[in-house]
DNA sequence: TATTAACACGAAAACGGTTTCGTATACAGG
DNA sequence: CCTGTATACGAAACCGTTTTCGTGTTAATA
């Protein structure tokens, strides 16, 4: 087994100082050429890489970027965090991923155990939890130490940060108002329980596109269902009793299901009763028929996250003391048309 | 923005030494009662935190672990990652993630980065492009160091480590057998090109039953596919040439597109044509009709990979010397029945 | 020949901890 | 009064780097 090679075994077995083979590893002009190549050539046979832990300590930064989310099991968070990795790859940073599990203690002590020092920054979309408590106190400490942040998705106006999130009331008025145009006229509301705010967000912009054209808003036609969607909430009984002839739904799970409980109850698919959903994945490409879907471009979001925060390290890093200035920054939602909806103009 | 705290500031401010802080922090019998009462309060009353990097300098080992994946936006390994993270976590440790994207570059660039002091181990999963390759040398130089290293799913035999694994080739043997039984005659594989392992087992498996069983092995029957399935390769021709009466197929994906296609045709599922995957992911669950599938209890394989992993970091570290032994763990895949099979016995 | 500048390298501090060992003080026992 | 022994703390080494600054040698210059 051969063990790690230090600059200290480099320096003794040439008999040279620890500071030469330091500076000579990094071809200063301060070492002759002879011992350069010395060296070189000595730390190249024994195939010696600087110990990055030490370097850290050093330079008092790690090239570590820690990344919360709430789940990983989930298509929109790993594309989120694609593009988060292959942009703080391709800078040379490393990423560290913790799962809240939609739980704020777990929030909590993830944050705390990589605050002390594991991380240069951190990107995260809040725990479910997190927002109902609505408690961001941990958030908060982080920030005064000076360690740059990036909300992403599931944001709060409570911390002063930079942030990245998709225009959903916008969207969700799109789509219902594409649905008004193509002659629709009882459109279904299928959301989660209130507290996630993105859900709030696609409500109000269903809300908005109702009123602007008119259509009565009827609470039969909305439906709040349980995040983790175990039980059959979903029933039958919502299509027979309310003769819906087009459906929103705040993501695709839901979607699929509800798709599937018309379809078995006979109804034709797009003609009958047409489906759009939230977040466009695999379950939406795959779905019989294509679920047409609002596609929040995760990648992108994750890339401009990493790419913010990478920014703020660095960036901060150099100027010290300077008014600090946070952006929040809209990728737009686009909408992905598949067979569960008439064609759009 | 008050800066983190650090020994040296508690030692100065109440003029004793850094030594005397530490011990005071850790409750060391050496230390009177008082001045520990002292600094411990200061302490709390600064929030002091001790700084992650120096001690994983000093103890030589960070208490992070590194995963190597081929793809994050895969249903399998996120569930994997899920095992590993919350194995991990409960014991003290960190995930740092990297996806190899296939690559045989990236991986050996992110192994790279990693080793050089970030990791105390690794959990990986070969790269389609490293197994095509067959060229393991940088994971043998990183066992060679004497990092611990547990390979899963796409594993290989040219190094010797911690292994886990499904029983590819039963599990795809036991359901062809099931399907028999069940009076099928012209079973299909769909496969993906032969470069991975676990499609070779796969089927491997599927040939095996066929043959116990005295059916034939027709060449119309099999197909391969490129793993990533964009082109729409698999044709109706396929369905119309071949009149099969049961479809197995090494993934979800293949097996849902592939119902689809069959339904589109008039098909009844699973009257004329039964279909199983393998991962039991989304898909499997919300396709119409359900999709029965292979269950490769990836939390499990995570759960294990990383208990594995970290019995031989913390061993490793108490053993200087020892003989090293390695162990090969299988976890036994399930079948999940859903409603694009008959019931089986 | 004496001065000086350039060159090539080493010593040491620093990053933030842990830990071993040494020692000043106080008090007990002979 | 001298010795021995807890007690309570500090000095210093160490983990593996980087970087500043000092210095001995050599060669060029006056």
């Amino acid at each position: 087994m051969k063990r790690k090679i230090t600059l200290k075994h480099i320096a003794r077995e040439l008999d040279v100082s620890i500071s030469t083979v330091s500076k000579a590893l990094k071809n200063s002009e301060e070492i002759g050429q002879d011992t350069k190549d010395k060296i070189q050539a000595f730390a190249k046979l024994y195939n010696y890489k600087p110990n990055n832990i030490a370097i850290s300590l050093k330079n008092k930064r790690t090239r570590n970027i820690g990344v919360i989310i709430p789940d990983i099991v989930h298509h929109f968070f790993t594309t989120v965090f694609r593009g988060i990795e292959q942009y703080a790859n391709a800078k040379g940073y490393n990423v560290i991923i913790c799962v809240s599990d939609e739980s704020f203690d777990k929030e909590v002590i993830n944050m705390e155990m990589l605050a002390n020092g594991s991380i240069d920054g951190f990107i995260m979309a809040l725990a479910g939890e997190t927002q109902q408590k609505n408690d961001y106190s941990h958030l908060k400490e982080v920030t005064e130490q000076g360690i740059p942040l990036v909300l992403f998705d599931r944001v709060t106006d409570e911390i002063q940060c930079d942030k990245v999130i998709i225009n959903d009331e916008s969207a969700a008025y799109q789509v219902v108002e594409k649905l008004i145009r193509a002659g629709r006229k009882r459109i279904a509301l299928i959301t989660t329980e209130g507290y996630l705010n993105v859900s709030a967000k696609r409500a109000e912009g269903y809300y908005k596109a109702l009123k602007e054209h008119n259509l009565p808003i009827d609470k039969k036609l909305i439906l709040q269902l349980p995040y983790q969607q175990q039980d059959e909430t979903m029933s039958n009984k919502f299509f027979e009793d309310t003769n819906v002839d087009a459906v929103l739904c705040v993501n695709e799970i839901f979607a699929v299901k509800c798709m599937g409980i018309a379809q078995n109850l006979g109804y034709r698919i797009p003609e009958d009763i047409a489906f759009v959903g939230f977040t466009d994945g695999i379950l939406s490409h795959y779905a019989t028929p294509g679920l047409t879907s609002v596609d929040q471009h995760g990648e992108i979001m994750g890339e401009t996250a990493a790419q913010m925060l990478i920014e703020k390290i660095e960036h901060h890093h150099e100027n010290e003391e300077e008014e600090e200035v946070f952006e929040t920054k809209i990728v737009a939602a686009t909408l992905i048309e598949r067979d569960s909806t008439p064609k759009f103009l």
